[in-house]
DNA sequence: TCCAGGATGTTCT
DNA sequence: GAACATCCTGGAC
């Protein structure tokens, strides 16, 4: 299987936040493959979004998001790595967060390194897929396209329905919904 | 089951 | 030294 192309990502990140729900991340290691069907995202802009780390300027790791699509982004908050992949082509700022997972391969190497059994908490929550899939911020800056690449996305089944809603943890939000989600999915951080 | 509060580690100022 | 797109725990119901 080939991993998505980069015209799937330049564009405008509410559109591949949508689209990337079905979609497979998977990360080969040397411990071994995870992989999970993304059942939860969130699109962040530029300048005029204030929530995008993008909006306090260029420079430091938040560059890549004015970079080519395709690239991943990954920082920390609260003592947690976030999972983001670029979108918009090179020159216009936008990312989309990966915040939950639905596991597909790898589940025991996923317990060993969360700490948990039950599979819901494996992959329920952005902090909680990066710690589970291994993503750190070694990760960061890498292409999401190339097919020998330690860290890539594959097209999955074809999504039919997704609900959207406002941003979570976001102080000050944009007037649209850039949350989408799989209604029907156990595994999205927030009901 | 829900919610509030504290812990958390990296980045940037 | 502050900010923070989160996680986990314990206590109330």
């Amino acid at each position: 299987m080939k991993p998505l192309p980069r015209s799937f990502y330049e564009r405008d990140p509410s559109a591949v936040a949508r689209e990337l729900l079905g979609k497979v991340l998977v990360h080969r290691s040397g411990e071994g493959l995870t992989s999970g069907r993304i059942v939860e995202t969130e699109a962040y802009y530029g300048e005029g979004d204030p929530a995008s780390r993008a909006s306090r300027g260029r420079g430091g790791l938040s560059e890549v998001m004015w970079g080519p699509g395709g690239i991943s982004f990954v920082y920390m908050v609260h003592g947690n790595w976030l999972f983001n992949a670029v979108a918009f082509p090179e020159g216009k700022a936008g990312a989309v967060l990966v915040r939950a997972l639905e596991p597909l391969q790898g589940l025991e190497l996923m317990r060993r390194r969360r700490g948990v059994e039950e599979e819901r908490e494996l992959t329920s929550g952005p902090g909680k897929l990066t710690e589970a899939m291994g993503i750190t911020g070694l990760h960061h800056g890498r292409d999401l396209t190339d097919p020998d690449g330690e860290l890539l996305i594959l097209p999955g089944r074809r999504v039919r329905r997704f609900m959207r809603s406002r941003r979570i943890g976001v102080k000050e939000d944009l007037p649209e919904r850039l949350r989408f989600f799989l209604p029907g999915s156990p595994f999205v951080s927030k009901r």
